[in-house]
DNA sequence: TCAAGCATGTAACCAGTTACATGATTGC
DNA sequence: GCAATCATGTAACTGGTTACATGCTTGA
């Protein structure tokens, strides 16, 4: 589980609300761990209540209140034993490649289709990745050499952009793949 | 949810009890789909009880009878009916990212012991995917043209190579990222 | 005799998903 | 007046993980 952890790393990067957790979700550390605003909420109760994080009432102007977390001296500490703690290999969830392989059993040419809007949304990603890049890590030369901070989300966010542009390249191989089963049928 | 239909998929490629399942989804199916013992047990009752497949039991010399499923016509319609549905983007968790961010408040020398064992865990993944290709797909040349079977096996199992090669590089950069702010600290 | 492989399961728990719910303000 | 954005939640369900449990055979 690391839900509680990624939250933490958020909220100490900058604090803020669940809704903001929430958001950020939606880009930034959401690229590479996906959460819903209900399980933000839930898991946020639950760590202020353990003492990991503390909560500050914020009024704002023409707007509800919201409640700002930021990270406790205990949330901190569970950060740290939890950095220590080896890496387990991740557990792969590969659904179109199952249906690839499902393919052999239906029609083939049936899935160009989806992989096709399976490439466009992929293409997509990449572009807002590199777009995100562009934006957050100017070249030294003009910005001076970055803090550790950001040379961490930097080399994050270079491991999103290789992702996408490998599964480009595979889709790719998957496509001709699947064209060239079409036309021997 | 698509165990259901990775355990279809395994089983229309070749019939076996719960206990071979379970040692397909260690390797191969299980390359992209990962799933332990107890959960199969699980999925393969309700889906017998759904009649999605049937059970057969098998006596064995000098082994424990196995119940061997074999794909009911109702579990080739429910893959179809899968098969139409459209792909959804998947969500990302990626665990090793989110402790690469999170090193920026702790101590980022300390995860370089961390991300080596984990590369090396990919090299040997890399490894065994190249013996498995070379192993059951050979150069047309000397085996004449594949079927569409072995065709959409193998273009999976070419997305599995890319992703290791490209996770290997990833990691490469990772490395030199973190040594680089070691030396500099 | 002891470990490894074959073979099948139950039970408790935890995490993630989906659906539902409320209420304010701003800009079109 | 309506959609969008801000803001926070509950409830029910489903799927996945961990721990526990049994018993047989073969080969070192």
């Amino acid at each position: 589980m690391a839900l509680e952890h990624a939250i933490l790393v958020s909220l100490l990067e900058q604090p803020g609300s669940g809704y903001e957790l929430a958001r950020r979700f939606e880009r930034s550390i959401g690229y590479f761990w996906a959460a819903t605003h209900q399980q933000i909420y839930r898991v946020l109760k639950r760590m202020e209540s353990d003492g990991w994080i503390d909560a500050r009432a914020v009024a704002q102007q023409a707007r509800p209140d919201k409640k700002e977390y930021s990270v406790a001296a205990a949330g901190r500490d569970a950060l740290s034993r939890w950095l220590d703690e080896p890496i387990e290999p991740e557990s792969v969830r590969h659904e179109l490649a199952v249906k690839i392989r499902g393919a052999a059993f239906g029609d083939p040419a049936a899935l160009i289709r989806e992989v096709e809007r399976y490439r466009e949304a992929h293409t997509e990603r990449l572009t807002r990745y590199l777009a995100g890049e562009r934006r957050d890590f100017p070249p030294v030369e003009t910005a001076g050499a970055p803090d550790a901070g950001r040379e961490l989300q930097h080399v994050v966010l270079r491991g999103g952009i290789a992702y996408e542009r490998m599964t480009l390249a595979w889709l790719d191989d998957v496509l001709a793949t699947l064209h060239r089963l079409a036309s021997r049928a």
